[in-house]
DNA sequence: CAACCTTGCTCAATCGATGAAGCAACAATT
DNA sequence: AATTGTTGCTTCATCGATTGAGCAAGGTTG
């Protein structure tokens, strides 16, 4: 190789001097507007070729002080280890590229202090946009991002001062209760209420899933018990304790059940097979959430799908169009094979 | 609220001109070092509270231009859906932070423009190391950072021209071959060879895992067909394609598999599951990765789990020390009880 | 009271890229 | 020949934060 090994990275004034031109000609080729700067297509070329051989990278830091625009965007989400949230991450880098604008992602473990840190900090690297995935408290990031002229937007959660975009959290539960009250009666003869399992009550998501949960029921004149609906939290321990005390105290838990979320879900399974609780007579069971692997550990695992290309449609509709309404889009959630 | 909702972003001169003082003071209040420029507290104190007020966030971009170090480490990642690329970015996010470095992630889908393309827009950046996981050319990314003085570092996939840091394949490879050998013996009664399904032929990983696997079974004194190394690629679909042909050409597959990953794993248990050819009588698993609902799906699904804090302790530890010697650590796997 | 130190600031250059304004050289038009 | 237009550049201010150098006011020392 030829290329210099420095440790001092090429500039446009190094470029311009070793062209015998000056920085701004530079400047004007490498950024792909010289032909509007009225730069011989020879010099274009000569300075194209030099950059290429002092293997010269933009300054990016430099280039954005002086632009009005950053295109960066930024995107905070709570963790990365489950499909729903791996996927949103994955579609918003996509889409993000396609429109020319840079992601930067940030993961907050749920921690309100790591969010509004986290917040502040991409503020600091003037994104454009911030969209705030399953926050704890959206709204405060996005009067934080209000402060500094920054638009936000929900995703999963809604908040109440931005966009929001989120599942139809109650639609989607009533059909996902409704299929898996199906299931009971036609694997057990009859149907019978189900245990509700995972989510924070607090949560507007987790309330609009047991609201859809008891209209269900309701539509099949099924009665819920108050003590059967599970709203332990998210964490696979929480499901496992909570069951783990519902069964101590009731003896026989429900033959059927809806779980919200796949972590949850985990911690369900996992009691499952160390109690030996549901041994020789697996429970029927529905999941707000997908896993592949989660799919095939039942015969009708019945799980949602939340439609992660068509909520990032709306979060990139709104971004696209500049538009702050400050509207709820709710996105059906899909009900698709399991295999 | 009292802040103003401008759309100007409020800068150090505006700070300045509120608290009747110059940047330059509140440059050095607002980054911590006012005790040794020697600004009284009493103006700190002003300064301090007049950015808030005015919801004052620092120009990363202008403040990263003046300093000589960006602090900022880059990591291309070729998924975002399964645990283990999950759980590394995870890591990696909270490792940064704890050393005050800012992470900046991107997920390539082992597409090798992209990682390129990503490579290039990270050096744009400013990004002090670049961690390359799973690339599929590392070496390119080591030369092109190389050009602009970057340190970079493999995770994962080894490459030849930086410090790499991978699972002890071979091993444990070799161990999980071993004690799936070792189930099928207490299960069926007898040890047979095993067919090795998923991962590319031409990858060091998967090439150094076919080494352990075989060197398993001829530590047992068994003979492993060249047909039973289904290096078909990690995509699910591959697997069942590969596994469908095989079973086409065979009739009985093997009563015991090793498998490549978890995303191969998929279309394993998928193929198992739709061809209906264990019906009655499961394959005896291993594999290399471990997946929560992956591990439920069995009696004894051997699940090796790559040591991720372990790895990225190596990563680090790199970093921290700055060394660049080109070696490659490997980090032996775990294997966990499943549950 | 001169010399010196300390305190508490301000000034101005700088980082690298950008783009408006300007200018020299030559060509075309009247 | 004078005017206008075009081409192909260069000059310079600018973005916002940082930091070495410097300076004025007051205090201390011999």
């Amino acid at each position: 190789m030829n290329q210099p090994k420095q440790t001092k990275k090429t500039t446009i004034y190094d470029l311009a001097e070793l062209a015998g031109t000056s920085a701004s000609a530079v400047s004007a080729v490498l950024n792909g507007n010289w032909k509007k700067r009225r730069i011989s297509s020879q010099l274009a070329e000569k300075i194209t070729r030099l950059a290429e051989e002092q293997g010269y990278a933009l300054n990016m830091q430099a280039s954005l002080l002086r632009r009005e625009k950053s295109k960066i965007i930024g995107m905070i989400v709570p963790k990365y280890d489950n499909r729903y949230f791996g996927s949103i991450v994955e579609a918003f880098e996509n889409m993000a590229r396609e429109r020319g604008l840079f992601p930067i992602i940030t993961c907050t473990r749920r921690d309100p202090e790591l969010e509004i840190e986290a917040a502040r900090t991409m503020l600091s690297y003037q994104v454009e946009w911030l969209v705030s995935t399953g926050a704890t408290d959206p709204d405060r990031i996005t009067d934080l991002c209000a402060a500094s002229g920054v638009r936000s937007l929900n995703l999963d959660l809604p908040g109440s001062r931005a966009p929001s975009v989120i599942s139809d959290n109650f639609a989607g539960a009533r059909e996902l209760t409704r299929r898996v009250l199906a299931n009971c009666e036609r694997k057990l003869g009859r149907v019978e209420p189900l245990l509700f399992v995972g989510g924070r009550g607090s949560d507007h998501n987790t309330s609009e899933r047991v609201r859809g949960f008891r209209a269900a029921h309701a539509d099949m004149g099924l009665a819920v018990d108050d003590n059967h609906i599970l709203t332990c939290g998210y964490a696979p321990e929480k499901a496992e304790i909570a069951l783990q005390a519902l069964a101590q105290q009731e003896g026989n838990l429900t033959r059927g059940m809806f779980v919200n979320s796949t972590i949850s879900f985990e911690g369900v399974m996992r009691w499952i097979k160390r109690s030996h609780h549901y041994d020789g007579r697996p429970p029927v069971m529905g999941c707000f959430d997908w896993d592949p692997f989660a799919a095939m550990l039942g015969d009708d695992i019945e799980m949602v799908r939340q439609d992660v290309p068509g909520m990032l449609n709306a979060v990139f509709g709104i971004i696209d169009h500049g538009s702050s309404k400050v509207e709820r889009i709710e996105i059906p959630p899909l009900f698709l094979s399991q295999n």
